[in-house]
DNA sequence: AATCTGTTCAACCGCCTCTCC
DNA sequence: TGGAGAGGCGGTTGAACAGAT
C-alpha cells in the first residue's frame, strides 16, 4: 500500500489535510512496509510534528514517530532531526574560538569520534563538529598548514613520551609489526584524555636518543625532499642541524623553540616521515613514527581521521593532506647532509614552495618542477653516483626490487605503501598498449631493466644512478618514462612534465623502499 | 551577465553495537 | 544463544550558495 502524499508549500503550510510528507517525487522515498517515506529536506511542519510529538513521548522510539504522529519519515531520520536541529539547547552559529581549540584537542586525541566530541562540546552536534573539522581540513591542506598547531604536537608528544614507555621502549621491533604476516594496526585504547600513541618501533634503535620520539610527531611525516624546509628554518632559529640529528638521549628537539608560527608550519610540515638517527653511521636513518595509525600517516597521506594521540581503535583513513609521496631515504647524517647542502635541496627549498597539501598529481608537478631547477647540478650527482653501498648492507640480504617493487605496489602494505598507494589512488589511465603503469615498470623495464645496485638510503644516488643514469643513456627508457607518466598524468599535462617527472617516480620507488623496510641496498638485478 | 569553481551543511546510507525476546 | 529491531556513529552525497573568472 502506498500512503498518498500531500503537498505543502514552502513555507511549510500545508496544501492538503496532511502535514506529512509530500515532495516524495522531488526527493524520493523509501518503502517502509508499504509506505513511502519521505526523503530530504525537512519542512517546518515536519519539524513542529516532530517537536510536538517529543513533546509529548520523549526522545526515542523513533520509529514510533511515523505512526503516533503520521510523520512519514523513518525513525533515523527522525531521531537526526531532532538531533542536529530541533532538540532545545542546540548552538547555532560558527564555533568559537574557544570550540574550535577544543575541537582541535578532541581530534587529536579521539580522532573521528564525532559524537564523543560533541559531548564535550554542549550544544554543538556531532554532524557539526563533523562538517566543521571535514572544513577546516580541506582550508588547511589548501593553505598548506599542518592540521594541529604546533604547541598541540608538542604537548601530545610530550604526554606520548611519558605515558608510553611501554609503547616506545616495548621490543617488538618495527620490522616484526611490520613484516608479521598478521600485521594489524595496533589498537591503543586509552583515556580519552590520558593519551597514549602507538609509533612502531624500529631495530636497531635505542628508544632514547633518537629523533623518533622527538619527531614522533604526525606532522613530521613528510618526505626527504621537504625536510630542506626544516633545515632551512632550522637556520632561520639559528640552530643547526647537528643539534637535531645528534641530540642527546631523551633530548626532546627543540621544536618547542619554534615558536614563531610561520617558522613552525615549515618545521612540521617539512617532515613528513621521522628518522632515527645513529650517530655512528652503522645503523640506518630510519623512518620512524611512520605510524600508519597516526591521523597524518597513512598511506603516505595526511589522515585526518585518526587521532594522532593514537587515542581509540585506529581506523583507516579517510582522507587527507596529501602529502608529497616523494622519497623517503634512510641513512645516516652523510645523506642528510649531502641532501641539504645538494644544489638540489637548496633550489627545492627556495624555488619550490612544498606542495604541502598536494596529492600525487601535485607532488609529480612540484618534483618536476624543483627538479627542472637543478638539472644541470643534479645531472653531475647523476653521473658519479651509481655505486653500490655494500658497507652499509652488512649482512642484509640483498633483494630484488622486482620483488619489493610489487610490494611497493600492494596497497595494503601496512606501511601505507607510498608507492603502492599512489598508484593505487591514481588510477592511471591505460597506457596505450593497454598495460598499466606498473606493467609498464615491469613488463618494459624501463625502470629495472640491467642490473643495478644502488643504496636505499641515498636518494641523490638512487636517483641518479637507477633512475636518471638509466634514462640518460637510453633514450627508450626516457621516452618510456615519459608515456607512462603522460598516462599517468594525462597527455597534456605528461607532455610537460614528463620529461622530468620520472626523478618523481623514482622517488615513490625510494620511499616505498624505506617504507617497506627493505634493505638499505637494494640490488635491481635479473630484471626483465 | 553567465558560467565555472569551490564551500558549506543538511541529510542519507551503511555498518555496527546494544538490547530485548 | 541467536535473531530481530532500535539506535548510534561515521562516511558520503548533493543541493544551495558564494566567489571567481
Amino acid at each position: 500500500m502506498v500512503i498518498g502524499i500531500t503537498n505543502e508549500s514552502e513555507d511549510g503550510a500545508l496544501s492538503t489535510d496532511s502535514p506529512l510528507s509530500n515532495d516524495s517525487d522531488n526527493y524520493g522515498g523509501s518503502s517502509n512496509g508499504g509506505v513511502v517515506l519521505k526523503k530530504g529536506p525537512w519542512t517546518s511542519a515536519e519539524d513542529a510534528i516532530l517537536v510536538d510529538y517529543v513533546k509529548k513521548h520523549g526522545e526515542g522510539n523513533w520509529n514510533a514517530v511515523q505512526k503516533h504522529s503520521g510523520l512519514w519519515r523513518c525513525g533515523k531520520s527522525c531521531r537526526l532531526r531532532w538531533a542536529n536541529h530541533l532538540r532545545p539547547n542546540l548552538k547555532k552559529g560558527a564555533f568559537t574560538s574557544e570550540e574550535e581549540r577544543v575541537i582541535i584537542e578532541l581530534h587529536a586525541k579521539m580522532g573521528n569520534k564525532w559524537a564523543r566530541m560533541a559531548a564535550h562540546l554542549p550544544g554543538r552536534t556531532d554532524n557539526e563538529i563533523k562538517n566543521y573539522w571535514n572544513t577546516r581540513i580541506k582550508r588547511r591542506q589548501r593553505a598548506g598548514l599542518p592540521l594541529y598547531p604546533s604547541e598541540l604536537c608538542l604537548q601530545t608528544h610530550q604526554e606520548n613520551h611519558l605515558s608510553s614507555p611501554g609503547i616506545y621502549g616495548g621490543d617488538k621491533g618495527f620490522h616484526d609489526v611490520l613484516q608479521s604476516d598478521d600485521y594489524e594496526t595496533p589498537d591503543v585504547m586509552v583515556d580519552s584524555f590520558n593519551i597514549l600513541s602507538y609509533t612502531p618501533q624500529f631495530p636497531n634503535t635505542s628508544a632514547s636518543g633518537s629523533l623518533s620520539n622527538g619527531f614522533g610527531f604526525p606532522q613530521f611525516h613528510s618526505y626527504v625532499p621537504q625536510m630542506v624546509g626544516f633545515q632551512k628554518c632550522a637556520e632561520e632559529l639559528d640552530e643547526p642541524m647537528s643539534d637535531y640529528s645528534g641530540g642527546a638521549a631523551d633530548e626532546a628537539p627543540p621544536f618547542d623553540r619554534a615558536q614563531d608560527d610561520a617558522c613552525d608550519n615549515k618545521v612540521f610540515q617539512s617532515f613528513g616521515l621521522c628518522f632515527q638517527y645513529d650517530p655512528d653511521h652503522t645503523k640506518k636513518l630510519l623512518p620512524v613514527g611512520v605510524n600508519q595509525d597516526s591521523p597524518f600517516m597513512s598511506n603516505g597521506n595526511f589522515s585526518a581521521s585518526k587521532p594522532f594521540a593514537g587515542a581509540e581503535k585506529l581506523e583507516l583513513p579517510s582522507l587527507q593532506y596529501e602529502e608529497t609521496g616523494l622519497g623517503v631515504f634512510n641513512n645516516a647524517p652523510k645523506s642528510f647532509d649531502s641532501f641539504f647542502h645538494s644544489p638540489l635541496s637548496g633550489q627545492l627549498s627556495s624555488c619550490c614552495p612544498s606542495p604541502r597539501s598536494s596529492g600525487l598529481l601535485e607532488a609529480l608537478l612540484y618534483e618536476a618542477k624543483s627538479l627542472s631547477k637543478s638539472d644541470t647540478q643534479f645531472s653531475d650527482k647523476v653521473t658519479s653516483s651509481t655505486i653500490s653501498h655494500g658497507d652499509l648492507t652488512g649482512g642484509s640480504s640483498l633483494n630484488t626490487c622486482s620483488t619489493e617493487f610489487k610490494g611497493h605496489l600492494d596497497p595494503t602494505s601496512p606501511l601505507g605503501n607510498s608507492m603502492g598507494s599512489s598508484f593505487n589512488r591514481c588510477t592511471p589511465p591505460t597506457p596505450t598498449n593497454g598495460s598499466t603503469l606498473e606493467e609498464k615498470i615491469h613488463d618494459e623495464g624501463w625502470i629495472l631493466d640491467g642490473k643495478m645496485t644502488f643504496d636505499c638510503s641515498r636518494p641523490d644516488e638512487i636517483l641518479g644512478s637507477c633512475w636518471l643514469e638509466q634514462s640518460a643513456s637510453s633514450s627508450k627508457k626516457r621516452c618510456h618514462v615519459t608515456d607512462a607518466i603522460s598516462s599517468l598524468l594525462g597527455e597534456d599535462m605528461g607532455d610537460e612534465y614528463s620529461t622530468r617527472t620520472y626523478e618523481s617516480v623514482s622517488n615513490w620507488g625510494l620511499s616505498s623502499c624505506a617504507w617497506n623496510n627493505m634493505p638499505a641496498v637494494c640490488q635491481m638485478s635479473d630484471l626483465p
